[in-house]
DNA sequence: CCTGGTGTTCAGCGTGCGTTCAGCTTGAAA
DNA sequence: TTTCAAGCTGAACGCACGCTGAACACCAGG
C-alpha cells in the first residue's frame, strides 16, 4: 500500500514517516501544498494523510483541487485540537476522516487501515478469500486458520491483491503500490515475490493473466 | 476492437499506445491531420481518440470532414485543461466525448469502453446473450455465472461478435477489428479462434453463415 | 567480525499462445 | 449421386513471456 504524507513540520514528519514505513507502507512525502497537489494528482495512492496548515497552498485547497479533478483516494485530515470549523471545511472539501493533533500513532494507523479497507468496499478488518485470510490489523496472513510466515514484501504483494479481488493487477501497478516514488522498472522482483508467495499458498489462488498481470479470485 | 489514436506529441503517444495495446485494443496511430483524415476515412474503427492541436490539419477540421463524409464512429477529443471553447467547437463538430489533459489513463479507458458500448446501442457495461455474459470492464466472459478462461485473441473475437449481435460478421471484418493495420490475409486464424471459442461456449451460440461469416444470436 | 534473513539480479528453462498447415467434413449445385 | 468449394479441427511449431533456482548484495543483530 502506497501512501502520501503531507506535513510541513519536520520533526513530526520524520516520526510519522518512521512509523508508517515500519508499518509496511510505501511512503511518499510532501512538505508544501504545491508538491502535494502535484503528487496526489499524478500518482496513485491508496491513502493520503493531509495536514491543513501548509506553505504555498492550504490543505483544504489542495483537497478541493484533487476532488475537482476526479481523484477519489481516501484522505485523512490532521486538524488542530478543537479545530471545529476545520473539520467542517474538511468534510465539505471531500475528506474521508480526520484526526485531531496531538494523536496516538496507534489510532492513526488504525484509521488508515480502515480507510484503505473501505475504499475497496471491505467492511471487516479481515479480508477472506476462500481458505485464505488477511488480518490487516496485525499484518498477518493465514490459510485455513494457521498463520503464514511472510516477509515484508511478500505480505505487501498479497495484501494489494487481496484488496483488489477479481481484478487483474498489472506488474506495473504492483510495483507502484509496493515501492515509494523511486521505484525502478526493468526488474522481475514482482515475479519473484509471486513465485515465493505461490509456494506458501494453496495452489491456484494467484492466477496469471498472460500479458496483463495477476489476479486473485475469491469464491464468494 | 480497433482504435485510431491521433496525437502529435511523441512521448504521450507512446504512453497511450502502450496502455491501449495492453488493454487489448488493435491500435493504429497518426501524428498529423492529413494521415488522420485518410485513415479515419478509409479504415473502419470502433473509436477514435483525437487530439486537437495537430500539424497540417486541425483536429476539429479532421472531425468535420469525417462527419461530412458520413463517418459515424465514436470520437473522443482530448482538450487542453479548461479549453472551454474547444469543447463547444468539438461538440458542434460531432465529437461524442471529450477529456481534459492531463488525464488519468483509467478514465480514458473507461470512457472508451463506454463509447464503444453506446455505439452499439448497449447501455450496460455487461453484455448478455442468453447464458453468456461479457464483462467489458474486466475483459471477462462467463457462462451461466461461471467465468471462462479465454486467451487475449479469443476474447477479442467474442467481444466483437457480442457487440454486434444478430449481425453477420465476415472473417475480413473480424481480422480488421482484431489486428492493427498490418494484418495479413490468407490465413485461417479466425476460424481457429472460432473453433476454440466454440469448445468453451455452449453449443450453437456462434453460428456460421456460409459464404458470409459468423453470427451470434441472442434471445432477447 | 561473522551470521542469518531479506531483497535483487540474472540466466536458463518451461510453456502458453498465435500461427500455420494438412486432412477431414459439410453443404450447395448440377 | 457426384463434385467442388468452404469451413472445421487436430497437430505441430516457434517465439516470447513468465517461472524459478541460485548467486549476490545488503542490513541488523549478536
Amino acid at each position: 500500500m502506497r501512501i502520501l504524507l503531507v506535513e510541513d513540520e519536520p520533526t513530526l514528519t520524520t516520526q510519522l514517516a518512521e512509523s508508517l514505513r515500519t508499518a509496511g507502507y510505501a511512503l511518499d512525502t510532501a512538505d508544501n501544498g504545491l508538491d502535494a497537489h502535484f503528487l496526489g494528482d499524478s500518482e496513485d495512492y491508496d491513502a493520503v494523510i493531509l495536514d491543513l496548515g501548509l506553505p504555498q497552498m492550504d490543505g483544504i485547497t489542495v483537497l478541493q483541487k484533487w476532488r475537482a479533478g476526479g481523484r477519489a483516494m481516501p484522505v485523512l485530515i490532521l486538524t488542530a485540537r478543537g479545530g471545529w470549523h476545520e473539520k467542517v471545511a474538511g468534510i465539505d472539501a471531500g475528506a474521508d476522516d480526520y484526526l485531531a493533533k496531538p494523536f496516538h500513532m496507534e489510532e492513526l494507523l488504525a484509521r488508515l487501515r480502515a480507510l484503505i479497507r473501505r475504499a475497496g468496499g471491505h467492511a471487516s478488518a479481515e479480508l477472506r478469500c476462500g481458505p485464505l485470510a488477511l488480518d490487516t490489523r496485525h499484518s498477518r496472513a493465514s490459510v485455513a486458520g494457521l498463520n503464514l510466515t511472510l516477509t515484508s514484501h511478500e505480505y505487501r504483494v498479497l495484501a494489494y491483491l487481496m484488496h483488489h479481488p477479481d481484478e487483474v493487477v498489472s506488474r506495473g501497478t504492483l510495483t507502484e503500490h509496493i515501492y515509494a516514488q523511486d521505484f525502478e522498472r526493468d526488474s522481475n522482483t514482482v515475479e519473484v515475490f509471486i513465485a515465493r508467495l505461490r509456494k506458501k499458498l494453496p495452489p491456484g489462488i494467484i492466477e496469471t493473466v498472460r500479458g496483463l498481470g495477476y489476479r486473485i479470485t475469491c469464491p464468494n
